[in-house]
DNA sequence: ATGCAATTGACCACTGTGGTCAGTTTTGTT
DNA sequence: AACAAAACTGACCACAGTGGTCAATTGCAT
């Protein structure tokens, strides 16, 4: 990260990233407001532009940061002696809530920027932060033999992963439309529910 | 439909309608600018001024056209004496696919349409238009003592959503991406595979 | 040829833009 | 307390893009 915001105190710095994340995500690069950044963040115009010497200057700066928090996170935080795959998925869905909760923009603001790449950029720029990082996280160690043989295991992992992704979606909507706080024991339950199905459809 | 625009050749007016769909489902009504949209529907500014009074009236005319559009087209072409789920749910694809062919933005704009509603609203909006047609879609006449009785229906149904909408936009992002026209037979086939699996891992 | 509807696009007042910079406040050092 | 350096502010600017208008033109049926 850049010096001079590494001087910055944490608190105002994750508030300034954080507006900016949502900035980015909701609009895209174009269509984003650095009015709305600095307002949001609860800093001056000037500021902003002092520490980024334009908008260019922070969208670039987030682009770097996001995939290396992201990456980060998994590489310090996954047991990679887990043989298990849905053990594995549960402890990626708990580092994205872990990192999500931090930075509740950041996995969007990432699904956006790739909307401008081909699947050979995203590859190649994930691949030089940590090479095979992300193609381990649900190879590495994991027992795929659990699986039932007469399916596709490509298909399959497809569906869950798909599954997640609904799940997800469908909670942080609901999130935003009741505006009640996580209840998260009940939350992980419901989860365990899900991954229960899951197993029982999938596994042998 | 509004009567003027009835008269109005069906050519050029679904060249408005997706210009416009594709404009307020990328940016949302704010953002949406009515500049591109004539630029991209390829007419004049005052002609969709003439058409639809004010920005509000064309997306009014949109959120209408759109709902309507989608209900007519399941009421039409389902056939409700199949009582297989399965099957249910590709007729659902299948118009899902031809809708989409003559409005190619008409389901982003209904999903960003109502990221601005609660959910009792669009049930309320769509119960008007027909009431328990949607609520019938996935109940009328369908025998779910197929299923595996071990697993919670309800989960079990939102998985099978959440794959079907994570394969079409899997799918959709890569046409996006390499541009290449659609095999149709590939598709298809491909398709039925992922209902093959879903069958095997949630039937008896 | 006439009348009428369909269609155009230059034009307008206005909003919001990214970025600047002279000035103020805060901080740390002596 | 005195000073300098760093952090920080917000009024200001030129300009791009906005929704909407309307006098003028075109196309078509009679």
């Amino acid at each position: 990260m850049n010096e001079i915001l590494m001087n910055m105190g944490a608190e105002k710095r994750d508030r300034i990233i954080n507006s900016a994340l949502m900035e980015f995500s909701k609009n895209g690069f174009k269509k984003a407001s650095t009015n709305k950044i600095v307002v949001e963040a609860g800093i001056s115009k000037g500021l902003l532009f002092h520490y980024f010497i334009n908008k260019k200057g922070l969208y670039d700066h987030l682009e770097k940061f996001s995939i290396e928090t992201v990456m980060k996170n998994i590489t310090d935080k996954l047991n990679w002696d887990e043989s298990d795959f849905f053990e594995r998925v549960k402890q990626i869905v708990l580092i994205k809530i872990q990192v999500t909760a931090q930075y509740p923009y950041i996995y969007d603001f990432m699904i956006k920027t790739y909307e401008n790449m081909t699947a050979d950029d995203i590859f190649e720029y994930r691949e030089n932060l940590s090479p095979g990082l992300l193609q381990k996280v649900y190879t590495h160690n994991i027992d795929y033999s659990k699986f039932k043989d007469s399916m596709d295991i490509k298909k399959v992992t497809q569906i869950i992963q798909w599954s997640l992704e609904g799940y997800g979606k469908d909670f942080y909507d609901k999130l935003q439309k009741t505006k009640e706080p996580i209840n998260y024991e009940e939350l992980i339950e419901d989860f365990e529910k899900l991954i229960c199905i899951l197993k029982e459809a999938f596994y042998k």
